[in-house]
DNA sequence: AAGTGTCA
DNA sequence: CATC
């Protein structure tokens, strides 16, 4: 029988995040075993790898990307580089389907004709955080970002446009994807640090898939 | 600078 | 707030 990926909640509503921002909840689970397969994959080309910021302190997930534009972070500052700093290749390519749910998620919001050119996929380990911060190293920010959550749970840290805004706390688990963008495209967020936990699938780790549009 | 440590 |  020939089914819909994208059944399961495809009739859902966004949980509101902001006026141009929510969050999908159990959207990708559909695809959860395409995906994971998609990552041991990914992870075979590139490696997972630990980055530094600019001030050269480590950070406490590990990296790597897939599509034309991977996000590095070292002493030289944060940019998008279209090889591998590691291998020196270009990243693996982008799976269809990673960027079809993108497509899909993004279009749930509003934002037609989303085509990412990078995925930056973090991985969380109990303690592992990430600091409130903004996507702004992308050549334009017309385009939404889209972040898929596998694994176990965290808190999402979903601010405004000013740092001294507190930011509330959201739940994601693992299938959610939220998308945000237009005016809440430069908004702050991060990741608390994260729980121990066993997940079923992907046992004490999270990870994050997070596909933008980076180049021109 | 998506970091941590420190001070109020 | 400092930090190649």
């Amino acid at each position: 029988m020939q089914h819909d990926l994208f059944s399961t909640n495809g009739g859902s509503e966004p949980i509101s995040l902001g006026a141009q921002s929510g969050l999908l909840r159990g959207f990708a689970l559909p695809l959860q075993d395409q995906l994971l397969d998609a990552i041991q994959d990914i992870a075979l080309e590139a490696p997972w790898r630990q980055l530094f910021t600019p001030g050269g302190k480590p950070m406490s997930v590990r990296t790597t990307n897939c599509g034309t534009w991977g996000w590095h972070s070292d002493r030289q500052g944060y940019r998008y580089v279209a090889h591998d700093p590691h291998t020196g290749k270009p990243w693996p390519q982008l799976p269809e389907l990673l960027q079809q749910l993108a497509r899909r998620a993004a279009s749930q919001l509003g934002f037609s004709d989303f085509e990412a050119d990078a995925c930056l996929l973090n991985c969380y380990e109990p303690g592992a955080q990430m600091g409130l911060h903004q996507d702004r190293d992308e050549q334009s920010f017309a385009a939404p970002i889209v972040s898929v959550s596998l694994g176990l749970p965290a808190q999402f840290l979903w601010g405004g446009t000013q740092r001294n805004e507190r930011p509330a706390r959201i739940e994601l688990l693992h299938g959610d994807v939220v998308v945000w963008g237009g005016v809440d495209r430069l908004r702050f967020h991060g990741v608390a640090k994260l729980a121990a936990g066993k997940h079923p699938q992907l046992g004490a780790q999270r990870i994050n898939l997070t596909l933008r549009h980076a180049g021109n």
